[in-house]
DNA sequence: GACGATACGGAACCGTGGTTCCGCTTGTCA
DNA sequence: TGACAAGCGGAACCACGGTTCCGTATCGTC
């Protein structure tokens, strides 16, 4: 690949995120095109279509979650480790704020089954850990936990400060007093 | 106005929430018009534009929800009418999780100004009762509340159950053990 | 520096889907 | 029951936006 083309195609995955969270979805292909500098055909050479641009993106952003994931299983202590999870994930949810509206629709599992396999496969460990240490509640399990990641994410684009929403989500988890 | 257009726009309404549910808000009006048994010049007889139909299925659903509202400010205790608020909440976004999806992206506010000052209003009594009685944590107010329902109907809209969603939610918001 | 291959730009193409228009039907009222 | 207004159906219209195409520019190599 010419040097040029790889510049090109990092500047298309650039304006592309930042269209996608400024505008959502239905950004115009031109528009992605002006962001970054180039003409429509460049777009095109590629990601053969916009929908293929889009799983690009949202490949990238399975990935950063799995990262954290993987970066928890990491920490000896369930409780500690689930923690971990929810407060980077909000932090990532936060960063990438516009992102979340913009592909709330989509389904990551049906366009990056491979991933989204990965990151749940992550998760499950950590969820596993958290119940035989008892540190979750009993009706959670991970897809449940996932939801409410998802959930998490919909509450940071709405507004809310994503700490405070990571701390909701880890003291609801919490099993219920007896 | 005549009975058989009183009846017809019942029909396209029905249709309407039925078909953003399933398909998303990018629905074509004649799959709405299809549904409904009737021709598209009848849905643009009823709503001038697909924006209008839209705004009108969000304004029921926020008319819903102030009723909700409303309901919890009746009730004396402040911690009881804060769950009651959540539950009630939870379950209408399980009933209408479709809609969720279909206009995550629409915002409320600039359709519907007057609902969403309604219910915004009708929320803060109750956030406001619940800080005074000392069982909401500080750092949440109107606007984060509002956040955290917007998360709630997401992670409900993605598959997590209704009931243990309000859980996790109205046990996050306990004020945190001192 | 010249040549071939690779990549670029953007005007033009074309399918999709919201909207309009108008001849026909149906409800309502005297 | 007849007349008129109100409402209906759906083919046709048209703008928008994804995609293609090709003449031109750039890169990498000899």
């Amino acid at each position: 690949m010419r040097a040029d083309a790889r510049r090109n195609r990092e500047k298309v995955l650039r304006a592309a995120r930042e269209a996608f969270a400024e505008e959502g979805a239905d950004v115009q292909m031109d528009s992605v095109a002006h962001r970054a500098g180039v003409g429509v055909g460049t777009l095109y050479r590629h990601f053969p279509t916009k929908h293929a641009l889009m799983a690009e993106i949202i490949r990238q952003w399975l990935a950063a979650r799995i990262a954290i994931a993987e970066d928890a299983n990491a920490i000896q202590d369930p409780s500690v480790a689930l923690r971990f999870v929810i407060h980077q994930s909000a932090e990532l949810f936060y960063e990438h704020a516009g992102l979340r509206n913009a592909f709330a629709e989509l389904h990551a599992v049906d366009i990056c089954p491979a991933e989204s396999t990965a990151l749940q496969h992550s998760l499950t460990a950590i969820i596993q850990r958290a119940r035989v240490a008892g540190v979750i509640r009993e009706n959670v399990d991970v897809d449940g936990f996932l939801s409410l990641l998802c959930g998490l994410s919909a509450a940071i684009s709405a507004g809310a400060p994503w700490r405070c929403g990571a701390e909701v989500l880890a003291a609801g988890l919490a099993p219920s007093a007896p």
